[in-house]
DNA sequence: GCCGTTTTCGGCCCGACTGTTTTCAGTCG
């Protein structure tokens, strides 16, 4: 049982819980209690089976969670959860992924007409069923017909990297308006989260008719779901939501602020700032005088936390993790940022299933500024990409010498492989040929759904193997569309810290894998990360950006990051293995 | 259900918008 399915337990209990109307604040204490498992560095099973540990002194596990973490670690399942679907069939919970639906009315759609899924809730409303519902009228039926064929559509998460290119369109065409004063983008956009569920736009215009009239005739919107005075949000084409505020320029710091989250970050902000005997709001900072709540911060969002005597925080921190202990100990990290990158050392050319030539790669490589690169194709097991067997690997790099004579010297060109960790163990080239290249990256393609004994000592005998200079994509995850390997990601910490082997943040966006907790866990056992584009063509090269919001998430700082580094102080740094 | 420099009870963030209401509950972010 790990992390990730103890997390999920909690979540859809809280969803039970919700659908029961149960006390909100016990809700809470569940879907905290999610967070906080899903974002821990090591796994709960690991916790408990070591008695000099507690699970409770854990922020936001108590006795009970605590209890109930062993009860799943122990016996794969939950009393309390089978409990409450003898209650409450599992199907229900469809029902909230209508938007306008929440806990309450679904409650009642389910006890007064026994709606349990979506066709039934469909039935009911086209006979006129719901409408009758105290509380419930014809406008909250059409409402409910239209949100069921959204819900039954796959509501995904778009990739950071896609909601990127959609904000630039917005930006674009919002900038038109006239009295437009300042705009930006919040949410888990601008938190830099590797997936975004909405946009959340935030305005300061002399005329908030004019921005939502701007907005509503963006050529992709397909549905405008509510327009207020200051508040709008339609719907694109695609799907997504998109929210649009306009307010006042003397509180867009503190809307900023409120509107890029998280959550979980703002609800502690606030809790600090009652604390204090202070108010806060999208609006600004609000100190209680005579009776009267009185402005003290609002336009500037760092200035908002220096109203509460907090350091300004970058946002991709905002995830109420460690960001406020590091603030009291004064030791925000100082994150790794694009300018600091100096070399990339995954891609591939059209040798094998890239698309440029080597020399394309180098030139587009030194237009984006870099110091050094590595050629790494695949290697032969990667049939499909027409994968390189020794001579082939080994022309190659002699072609690599070659060009490297040609350049200047202040560009170098790198001997690299992604070699395949096969299905049974071991490389798939030999040591000999191993042991001439610059670098080496190490990557399993094959046999991910080994069960986790198998893969795990798969990808650690890697790490052994002196020659290994860091493993590729090392959960394989895909988001959205893979599982990651079911690889103890513990014991691969474990042994690269041991073996002084690097472990990739791969940058494209779909992988971004390490993800931004295990490059926490990595950086707090010393091991180097190197971030790297994996790049198929010379275009490819330019998700090094998204791999580096994913490492900023994760609080890597330059120095953490090995590839932040002259080529010849991380040669040196390989070599201490 | 969690938490505690006001510590074992009593809090726990707060405002906009909508629909079905005649003053507010539900939902959302």
């Amino acid at each position: 049982m790990d992390n990730k399915r103890i997390a999920d337990t909690f979540d859809q209990i809280a969803d039970l819980l919700e659908f029961q109307g149960a006390n909100p604040f016990r809700i809470r204490a569940y879907r905290n209690g999610a967070r906080t498992v899903r974002d821990l560095t090591d796994s709960v099973a690991t916790i408990i089976a070591d008695d000099s540990r507690d699970l409770t002194e854990v922020d936001g596990i108590g006795k009970d969670l605590a209890a109930k973490c062993a009860e799943l670690v122990d016996t794969g399942s939950l009393e309390m959860m089978n409990e409450l679907l003898s209650e409450i069939p599992g199907s229900v919970l469809d029902l909230l992924r209508i938007p306008g639906l929440g806990p309450k009315k679904a409650a009642v759609l389910f006890k007064e007409l026994g709606i349990q899924t979506l066709d039934g809730l469909e039935e009911a409303c086209q006979s006129g069923e719901v409408a009758k519902l105290k509380g419930f009228g014809k406008k909250t039926e059409d409402t409910l017909l239209k949100g069921i064929a959204f819900a039954a559509t796959a509501n995904q998460r778009i990739y950071w990297s896609e909601a990127d290119v959609l904000v630039g369109r917005l930006r674009e065409h919002l900038e038109q308006t006239n009295g437009m004063e300042q705009l930006e983008f919040a949410g888990s956009y601008r938190r830099g989260r590797e997936t975004v569920g909405d946009l959340d736009i935030l305005v300061v215009a002399n005329d908030s008719t004019d921005v939502m009239d701007c907005l509503q005739d963006f050529e992709e919107i397909a549905d405008t779901l509510v327009r207020g005075e200051t508040k709008m949000s339609v719907r694109l084409e695609s799907g997504l939501q998109v929210d649009l505020r306009v307010v006042p320029a003397e509180s867009f710091g503190a809307a900023l602020q409120y509107f890029t989250g998280s959550k979980d970050h703002n609800v502690l902000v606030r809790g600090e700032a009652k604390r204090q005997g202070l108010k806060i709001n999208e609006y600004g900072v609000y100190r209680n005088e005579a009776g009267k709540d009185v402005g003290i911060s609002g336009a500037d969002e760092e200035g908002v936390y220096r109203a509460l005597g907090m350091p300004w925080f970058p946002p991709e921190l905002r995830e109420a993790r460690q960001e406020f202990r590091w603030a009291e100990e004064d030791a925000l990290p100082e994150l790794v940022g694009l300018d600091d990158i100096r070399g990339d050392l995954h891609m591939h050319t059209n040798a094998t299933d890239g698309r440029g030539t080597i020399e394309e790669m180098v030139t587009a490589a030194q237009s984006r500024g870099l110091q050094y690169i590595a050629i790494t194709d695949h290697s032969k097991r990667v049939s499909m990409a027409r994968g390189l067997d020794a001579e082939r690997v080994l022309a190659q790099w002699s072609e690599i010498d070659r060009i490297n004579e040609q350049l200047d010297g202040e560009f170098k060109l790198l001997k690299g492989i992604e070699c395949d960790i096969l299905e049974e163990g071991g490389m798939d080239l030999p040591d000999k040929v191993l042991a001439q290249a610059d670098w080496v990256l190490a990557s399993v393609h094959y046999g991910q759904k080994q069960p986790r004994d198998k893969i795990t000592c798969r990808i650690v005998g890697a790490i052994e193997n002196p020659h290994v200079s860091a493993i590729a994509h090392p959960t394989g995850r895909l988001i959205n569309r893979r599982e990651p390997y079911d690889v103890d990601m513990e014991a691969v910490l474990q042994a690269a810290a041991e073996h002084h082997t690097l472990l990739e943040l791969n940058a494209n966006p779909a992988r971004l894998d390490l993800n931004d907790v295990h490059c926490a866990a990595a950086k707090a056992k010393g091991i180097p990360i190197t971030i790297n584009t994996d790049a198929h063509s010379i275009e490819g090269l330019d998700v090094m950006r998204c791999g580096i919001m994913q490492a900023r998430r994760g609080g890597l700082t330059a120095t953490d990051v090995a590839n932040t580094m002259a080529w010849a102080d991380l040669r040196a740094l390989l070599r201490r293995g």
